[in-house]
RNA sequence: GGCCCCGUCGUCUAGCCUGGUCUAGGACAUCAGAUUUUCAUUCUGGUAACCCGGGUUCAAAUCCCGGCGGGGUCACCA
């Protein structure tokens, strides 16, 4: 792949201004989340302006839900938008379907100067065609029927009140354009078809009222993605046609399934809410998509979005499409999880607690455990803390840590078996952590981690050689310990876990170990 | 099928425009080791790629041509 020519990226005069324009017909996409990054990145950088419009010109599918979901994301992001209607002191998105008589003002006029005519043709007729074309193996284009239609014949057509549709006449030449990604482009425009551009007076439809908004809401550079590419030359014709100035393009390369084919919700989780919902945060999901397709061209990979509007550059960004990786974005959110200082990540996880059932009410500081108990904010905040570095996405802070907020653990006796001890043999384990941490002063505050290791370790020794264990390998005590606490193969240090869990509770979830062998 | 786009480790990519410094660099994943009571973190090291074939050249990942492969798009969706 060769580097694209340098180009200056400002607009011939006056502001750039960009948009992201997602129809709300489902969640939104994570490549609209990308696109929408890349078009504020942009305008930022340029001193612009990003706008947020919403095509919702599809009335059967588009829903407020939607909308709403769109808004909700793009603030969670921190992507937002500087124009749009008043909305009690906010800005909002911008709609299509309320535009309905702006695109009839100019559908009238492609109607007034020929350059659209009403079509008659029925969907049953035209599908026909189409299938006949792909048997010969034609494109399966409109043959332009209608247009040969004359004057007096739609007049009766229209009179009679024959459902129609409105055609923007495509003229048959090549269409050459310039893409800030791609480069040079050219598109045969002979091998089109005429396009519908209107269902009716009323009802426009994609290709129109984008490059009619695009013109009106003064659009300087349409970032969008690659899938668009050969929309971009009709759009030009419309342009034309109407008279309109051409803005500056950019196709971004797709977000790819892990075979290669547009990323999609059959083979892919697509929606930005649900990797919301998982508790991936906003600064790992900026800088995952961000380098999805793009790259510094240094060595650095961790990029807040601030520092993105330094170092973005529409010339970077690649021309092939990016595989989605998961892995890699939760290698990126484990980084920002780590950077987090505990009162936020508490903060954050708590609501995974509360919807997990293991927390219930708050009492300004203190939290209601499921149990009934009352746990303090610090208290809380220490059982992050012993999580805060496994934690890859806030969701698992749930099964990591539900066994603090339980009465009773339910294990498998099997999983307090280290190596290949006999049930004597860990019985003798946990009696010794009994018998050892029970002398620990809760009151004196010999309850804590320090305290424990410099009374245990010593006998950790002795009970090894006692039993004829390798000397040195804790394991024979800290693993039954570690079950014996936390019900888990895999969990912080038994000492940190007692700890928190404090003196009653570490001697009581021992002795319930011991009563299960 | 027509048209368009793309093609460096499994994945994201640097390098390509301006050929030599590339025995192709980084990151994720993976493997091994260190730390450790487990997992994770952290650190060290390893495996792993220029789609193929021609051409130009003293020299090609880099330039040219041809294949092949992948994707996108061809709606009264956006």
């Amino acid at each position: 792949m060769f580097k694209k020519e340098k180009n200056n990226l400002n607009s011939e005069s006056g502001e750039v201004r960009t948009r992201v324009a997602p129809s709300p017909t489902g969640p939104m996409h994570i490549a609209t989340a990308r696109v929408a990054l890349y078009n504020y990145i942009f305008a930022k950088q340029n001193n612009g302006k990003f706008i947020l419009r919403i095509e919702d010109t599809d009335l059967e599918r588009s829903k407020q839900e939607w909308t709403d979901e769109i808004i909700a994301d793009l603030k969670w992001l921190g992507t937002n938008w500087d124009e749009g209607p008043d909305i009690g002191g906010k800005f909002g998105p911008y709609k299509q379907s309320q535009k309905a008589d702006v695109y009839e003002k100019y559908i009238k006029k492609l109607l007034n100067e020929g350059k659209a005519y009403h079509c008659f043709c029925s969907e049953e007729e035209l599908e026909a065609k189409r299938q006949d074309q792909m048997t010969r193996g034609v494109a399966p284009i409109y043959d332009g029927k209608c247009s040969k239609l004359s004057s007096e014949e739609v007049a009766k057509n229209l009179a009679e009140g024959k459902k129609s549709v409105i055609r923007f006449k495509v003229e048959k030449k090549k269409v050459k354009f310039h893409d800030l990604i791609c480069g040079e482009v050219e598109f045969d425009m002979g091998l089109l078809g005429d396009i519908v551009i209107a269902k009716n007076l009323q009802t426009a439809l994609f290709h129109f009222t984008v490059v009619v908004d695009d013109y009106e809401m003064k659009i300087s550079h349409i970032i969008r993605g690659d899938d668009h590419l050969s929309n971009t030359a009709r759009q030009i014709l419309i342009q034309e046609a109407l008279g309109f100035p051409r803005p500056i393009y950019a196709h971004c390369p797709m977000i790819l399934n892990p075979d290669r084919s547009k990323m999609s919700k059959r083979k892919n989780d697509v929606a930005l809410a649900s990797y919301i919902k998982k508790g991936y945060l906003p600064e790992a999901i900026i800088n995952f998509i961000a380098l999805l397709g793009w790259n510094p061209g240094t060595e650095r990979e961790i990029f807040s979005l601030y520092e993105l509007e330094k170092e973005f550059s529409l010339e970077k960004v690649q021309k092939a499409g990016a595989v989605f990786n998961i892995q890699k974005l939760d290698n990126i959110n484990g980084y920002y999880i780590r950077e987090k200082s505990i009162e936020k990540l508490t903060e954050l996880c708590l609501p995974y607690l509360i919807e997990a059932g293991l927390l219930e009410k708050f009492n300004g500081d203190q939290k209601i455990v499921s149990t009934g108990e009352e746990i303090t904010k610090l208290k809380l905040e220490k059982i992050i803390s012993a999580y805060k570095e496994r934690l890859k996405k806030l969701s698992e802070i749930v099964e990591l840590t539900d066994f603090f907020f339980k009465d009773k653990l339910t294990y498998e006796k099997e999983l307090l078996q280290w190596q290949k001890m006999s049930d004597t043999d860990i019985k003798d384990s946990l009696l010794l952590c009994d018998n050892i941490l029970s002398k620990l002063d809760d009151g004196a505050g010999e309850w804590n981690i320090k305290k424990m290791e410099e009374i245990l370790f010593p006998e950790i020794l002795k009970f090894n050689i006692k039993k004829n264990y390798p000397e040195n390998n804790k394991g024979f005590v800290m693993w039954p310990l570690r079950v014996a606490l936390s019900g888990k193969k895999a969990s912080a240090s038994p000492f940190e876990i007692a700890e928190i869990l404090g003196k009653e509770k570490t001697l009581q979830r021992i002795k319930d170990a011991i009563n299960l062998l």
